[in-house]
DNA sequence: GCCAACGTTGGC
DNA sequence: GCCAACGTTGGC
């Protein structure tokens, strides 16, 4: 079981919508290699993630949520009226995977960027040191250190 | 709205 | 395969 973390804009699809969602919420519209691969090669059903808000006042990691599937094609790369149409990807040759997720909680005290930048064992998360990447891993040190606070 | 950092495209 | 031009992300 691995740990990562997710990014969204609150604005598009955040976690007041996830939540809303119920037991299952297609996580899809991830456009980027690295964190296509990172889907391909290490996010798995039953790993957990954490919900980070992106493009508002506040940046940071609000909730939790929890994956309930193997990645698989993602549908959006297949159809022209999406905004993630791909004409690039078929059915037979996928360009690009997403991912099923369920809500799972909502923090009491999100951690913030600011503050992220402030904690000495987030020293080297992905977050901080490569901050554009929308599906990231988390260690089990950061888990833990991450939920410890915003459980607080 | 600005801009730095990073990713992608495409000519050669 | 290099690299310049361009596009996108995302904090501020």
């Amino acid at each position: 079981m691995a740990y990562w973390l997710l990014k969204t804009e609150p604005g598009e699809y955040g976690l007041d919508d996830l939540a809303a969602a119920g037991e299952r919420a297609v996580w899809d519209g991830i456009r980027n290699y690295q964190a296509r691969n990172h889907l391909r090669d290490g996010v798995r059903c039953g790993d957990l993630a954490l919900i980070y808000h992106s493009g508002n006042r506040d940046p940071g990691v609000v909730g939790m949520a929890e994956v309930v599937v193997d990645p698989y094609p993602d549908p959006s790369q297949f159809d022209a009226d999406s905004p993630y149409y791909d004409d690039r990807a078929s059915v037979d040759v996928p360009r690009w995977l997403c991912v099923d997720i369920r809500f799972r909680e909502r923090f009491p005290r999100p951690l913030t960027l600011a503050a992220a930048r402030q904690c000495e064992p987030l020293r080297e998360m992905v977050l901080l040191r490569h901050g554009r990447l929308s599906v990231q891993p988390v260690s089990d040190a950061q888990w833990r250190f991450i939920l410890r606070y915003c459980r607080a």
